[in-house]
DNA sequence: TTGAAAGCGTTACCAC
DNA sequence: GTGGTAACGCTTTCAA
């Protein structure tokens, strides 16, 4: 593990204590100016680099948020990720990232391997989790700040919104503006929970729109791509001719099935419109643009790394943790 | 930070030493199995949770790998990590990320952050770092492996590809079917060294070819997205009539630059080629498909997984340290 | 196969 | 403003 230089031998250098090299190293303790300056140019000179193992072991204070996300590739996960990081600039928290790959128990192992690491506090995105992991963040009772959902049983915190009722945003639009015979286009399984989420609402707002039963097209396992998109709309083109309108449950999603839509022959939005989910930057600069849900991901983010701060520094740890709520809101592109 | 159970409460709950319930927390010490079981019960009843900065400290061995990554939404970072983190799993190593943003002082501060966690090994993506961080990686004696870059002064290991010379394949397929006035369309700054490294390749290979000099259009400050892509091509479409080819810095420019082109009623690859880097899922879904390099993304994270189990084991840790070259592919599309 | 003692590098606590 | 002492929870080392 490299050099072996401890505060110990900066000391003996600078000729001072430990104790006074410890404090040296520290924002705010009380050193004579003059002193701390001693001490840092014995560290440089011996190359001396702190040790945070050892301070987290003796402080029993680790430093570390843990972190889980479904994906590291995904424009949304990234926003969140870092707003939550900006917000926490200043502090001297580190996020330990686990990528759970929409998989519960891929959670359930980072989430061991992070508490094992003794994190400030964990924030975990999705509201799902296995038996097992609620049992060992309830044993450790270290803070929990569940993220891009609205579980309907929390384990602690929450900062996120509602992926059924950002759906009937988008049904609530397609039916205004006369579209009625509704298709889904998302995963076959409900690996990834958020989408079964999108799917169930956009079910439920149809219905009470009076539509039609929503036809379910299936684009593969999750997470689905743009490729999966597309084969899907390749697959089900003989369906999807009867239809005013196709949701589907990503941007990138849409914009493979708009690409396959289009290679068909099918006019969007004047045969079959199409809507996204997600605000992602493809919605923007497809031709047409997509009609999208922007689900404050940054807003998210936001909000989590005040609310990290909060919990961390004691207040509100034991409030009544009342769910932060986003508002996901309507982007209206040309595809609809 | 939660439950205060030891080893020690484990042990006297089980009604063995402490040294026995390490050793049961092992995988191959020797431990009688109904001790085992019975230090397993104990724990479970207490709730214990292993203490992995205790280890770490009286160890001296940490568990991390040091990780950085300029973007954490780029599908090829994801696909170097992911494939990455497969390459390591069995092990018990823990990847500890930091995403730099493309800049060197983000580097530097991740750098020594992670330095002050021991990490066993040190990840770099990218070969351009700040002096401080060389200086702080050379006194830790840290093993280091740079990634996705081949540099002329390596720090340790390298694991990468000539960022010009995969620029010099698209450049030959122009050139041989007939392209001779070539754009570039990129990033104003150089702070994305991989992205200078390509506009270099492109004027280099151009010349090679007795081509005309390589018309530079700026998309704005690295990193360029598709809407950056778009706004260039808006800005400078005057210059861009006068084109045979347009080669972009990345997929994403390059479809943001697609788009923009079409709306202008330039046809691709009729009036005009165009081209990506990184065979990101939107060369094969955009319509036309676009012609674009793939760098082995996912062989750089296996290689360098296995290079780290090496390094980490003692095999290979001193030796010659020849940089581990990958061979980037063309992938022709249909704007070209 | 199991146990006892020592100590990893830092900082909380108390003294001056 | 500075120093001495003890201790954080585990594992290395040695002994039984």
């Amino acid at each position: 593990m490299g050099t072996k230089v401890t505060m110990r031998d900066v000391a003996r250098e600078a000729g001072v204590s430990p104790m006074t090299v410890s404090r040296a190293f520290k924002q705010d303790a009380s050193v004579n100016a003059a002193t701390r300056a001693l001490v840092q140019q014995a560290a440089d000179r011996l190359g001396y680099v702190y040790d945070a193992t050892a301070q987290t072991f003796r402080a029993q204070r680790s430093g570390f948020l843990g972190v889980t996300l479904p994906s590291i590739n995904n424009a949304n996960f990234a926003a969140t990720h870092r707003a939550l990081t900006l917000a926490l600039a200043g502090t001297d928290l580190q996020l330990l990232l686990g990528i759970t790959n929409y998989r519960v128990d891929e959670e359930e192992r980072h989430v061991r391997q992070l508490l094992a690491r003794r994190p400030e506090a964990i924030v975990l995105t999705g509201g799902h989790h296995s038996d097992a992991t609620r049992k060992m963040l309830s044993v450790m009772e270290v803070p929990v700040i569940e993220i891009w959902d609205l579980p309907s049983d929390p384990i602690g915190h929450v900062v996120g919104f509602s992926n059924a009722g950002a759906m009937s945003l988008v049904v609530d639009h397609l039916a205004t503006t006369g579209r009625r015979r509704l298709g889904f286009l998302g995963a076959t399984d409900d690996t990834d929970k958020r989408g079964a989420e999108r799917r169930r609402g956009v079910a439920e707002a149809a219905s009470r729109h009076g539509l039609p039963d929503v036809l379910l097209l299936e684009a593969g396992p999750a997470p689905v791509s743009m490729s999966d998109g597309a084969r899907a709309v390749d697959a089900h083109m003989d369906k999807l001719r009867g239809l005013d309108a196709l949701v589907c449950v990503s941007d990138p999603v849409a914009f493979g099935a708009m690409m396959a839509l289009q290679r068909h022959g099918l006019c969007v939005p004047g045969d079959l419109a199409v809507t996204g989910f997600g605000a992602f930057e493809i919605a923007r600069v497809a031709c047409p643009t997509i009609t999208t849900i922007d689900v404050g991901a940054e807003t998210i983010g936001d909000l989590t790394g005040a609310l990290v701060r909060d919990v961390i520094a004691g207040r509100g740890a034991h409030h009544a943790r009342k769910p932060v709520e986003v508002r996901p809101g309507l982007l209206r592109g040309e595809s609809s």
